[in-house]
DNA sequence: GCTCAGGTGGTTC
DNA sequence: GAACCACCTGAG
């Protein structure tokens, strides 16, 4: 068991930035998290609530968290993959004391991290996630993990399945994917599993690539175009300049950057004022 | 019935 | 290279 106390650290937070599609609430004050084929169930522990006075969600930023893994399992896996070793509290104290919008957008998501996820695992989840809404690409991933993953159990005695390898979904037909709902994206699902599973893409070259090599290689696979792309590239390959424009981000940077934003003021950390600004969107829109 | 949900790929001008 | 449009599915 580990315990964390970090002011820029709130797993309720990073559930709800969309980045990560495996991590659940289970009851108010635990959480569950797959990430490949590992599980860990993850504790919360607020401070006094007395000492709360705006109600403003930003209760959960300060307090502890805990862990239920080991401290080497800790320090060889989750550490790195929860990015603790960084301070964010540097990355917030860049930005532009003028800027308003982006000042109070990073203190209400003070608690998010960018995680460092299986590159894999984020292809198909953002190949998923086009045109689909959060509820329904978790259920996806759900069903293809049941389908196509390893039957594990938790310490618990709790039944979960592992992230699908490649080489096992290379294996389904365009048919069977679309027998679970995947639609028209079982098409971009069986190609890119055949292009990673036979190697004319490898995962581990990504890693070496810098940003641009790196989002141009992940758009050479089927179904991927710039924006999957770079939600791959910040999410699992941590190019902290990839910055994600969706729908919603779009229309932010019309309304607040008619300018154009400034990327080259964050250099090294674009990809997590895209983090405070979608969550902020989100949950205040 | 219609629109929308964290887009991509193909076609067209 | 910008502007369409089809594409699966389920919820509101």
């Amino acid at each position: 068991m580990v315990t964390i106390e970090n002011n820029c650290f709130s797993i309720p937070q990073i559930c709800e930035s969309g980045q990560c599609f495996r991590l659940d609430a289970v009851s108010e004050d635990t959480y569950e998290l797959l990430a490949g084929s590992r599980y860990l169930k993850i504790g919360i522990r607020q401070k006094d609530p007395a000492d709360e006075t705006d109600g403003s969600g930003k209760a959960d930023v300060h307090g502890e968290t805990i862990l239920y893994c080991t401290q080497e399992e800790y320090d060889s896996f989750w550490k790195e993959y929860f990015d603790l070793s960084v301070s964010y509290s540097d990355y917030i104290a860049r930005i532009d004391a003028d800027d308003d919008y982006l000042r109070s957008a990073a203190e209400f998501g003070r608690g998010i991290r960018i995680l460092r996820q299986d590159t894999w695992e984020m292809i198909i989840t953002f190949i998923l996630s086009q045109q689909n809404n959060i509820p329904r690409i978790k259920g996806l991933i759900r069903t293809l993990s049941e389908r196509y993953g390893r039957r594990r159990e938790t310490p618990d005695k709790r039944v979960y399945y592992t992230f699908p390898e490649a080489e096992a979904l290379s294996k389904a037909s365009e048919q069977e994917l679309r027998d679970l709902k995947l639609g028209y994206r079982s098409k971009y699902i069986c190609g890119t599993a055949q292009m990673v599973a036979d190697g004319r893409i490898s995962l581990e070259a990504l890693r070496s690539l810098d940003y641009a090599d790196a989002r141009a290689e992940l758009m050479r696979l089927p179904g991927i175009g710039g924006k999957v792309a770079d939600c791959i590239c910040l999410f699992a390959l941590h190019q902290m300049d990839a910055f994600p424009v969706d729908t919603h981000i779009k229309k932010v940077m019309e309304l607040h950057y008619p300018e154009g934003f400034p990327f080259e003021r964050y250099k090294g950390c674009a990809g997590v004022m895209q983090q405070y600004i979608f969550y902020y969107d989100l949950k205040y829109r």
